[in-house]
DNA sequence: TGATAAAACATACAACGCGTATGTTTGCAA
DNA sequence: TTGCAAACATACGCGTTGTATGTTTTATCA
């Protein structure tokens, strides 16, 4: 059995792992980060990578539910308005954009990927009344609109202009 | 100047790559399948592959390209509901889902993934009047609407009442 | 307190995959 | 026929991953 002390030592070597990986993904990409490069920036050997996570993409499983509880912020009092733009201000975050949206479904399937959105995003639609199957969609038409604010001169337009959109339809 | 004979020649070559490529890559994914395993199915050596595309990523994008062909097969008649069921029943495809869903956008990046799916959905939408804006969401929720489907028991079941929902988006 | 075991790491090895560089053949053209 | 470029095949080097095997630290207990 594990001391406490232990634990939390553990805990502190998992943390600082999770958070050099989730700026080199976020910055570079899966692909293009490596192990090594991830134990170098923490100051660790590949062994305690590997020990505590399993693997390359274990422990970018781990950063992507890192980076999901950052959406989890939740004001009770919260409207669907001002949820929506606390959502665009940080999906639109490059770092967080690449690890949930361009990498995430290739490292994770894209079944476990949803399932771990699903509790974050589509479950408090749902328990707001809204029809599950719609709240899904509803979160895809945000998901694109994500991207297409992303790729535009003025994100802040799309943003204004999808929440326009999104009103209509929930 | 290349002769016609090495032209057609050349063509047939890469038919048969990306046929094969299509085919795992559909099966056990992108990371899953190596150069050598496609090469060995197309009964050439990796030169060859090499040669005509460069790399294995885009011998990838050609997949890509040649799956959402499979799209295209547009009924200038042809209905919005039509047009959505035909989607769901190309879309359902394992492989076919495999390759657009979970590889396209990490092998590719979103924005180039984003731009070759636009020309065969998106623009369609946007030529029928929509806002293109809209248009966006709207395959957004209908991607999203795959996922959900794709993960049931009763796909159909599913189908059937995403394309409820968006009759009434659009 | 000292021994023992397990956790927490570090190091080393083996296999694989990719890109590229370098041959080798084939086919057209002068 | 000869030369040249396209179309392949072969071979090499590098980086990466997973795993297996040390080594150290920490906790437990006699």
């Amino acid at each position: 059995m594990a001391s406490k002390a232990q634990r939390t030592k553990s805990e502190v070597m998992r943390a600082r792992l999770i958070k050099e990986a989730r700026r080199l993904f976020g910055e570079q990409g899966y692909a293009s980060t490596s192990q090594t490069q991830i134990c170098e920036h923490a100051g660790v050997s590949r062994g305690a990578l590997n020990y505590h996570f399993g693997g390359k993409s274990e422990l970018f499983e781990a950063v992507v539910s890192d980076v999901l509880t950052d959406f989890d912020m939740v004001d009770a009092a919260e409207d669907m308005d001002g949820a929506l733009r606390r959502y665009f201000k940080i999906a639109l975050d490059e770092r967080v954009f690449r690890i949930t949206v361009q990498d995430a479904p290739a490292v994770l399937g894209v079944t476990t990927w949803r399932e771990m959105e699903s509790a974050h995003f589509i479950t408090p639609l749902a328990h707001q009344g809204v029809d599950p199957l719609t709240a899904r969609m509803v979160y895809g038409a945000l998901l694109e609109a994500t991207i297409a604010a992303k790729s535009d001169l003025e994100p802040d337009r799309i943003v204004d202009r999808a929440i326009a959109v999104l009103s209509k339809w929930v």
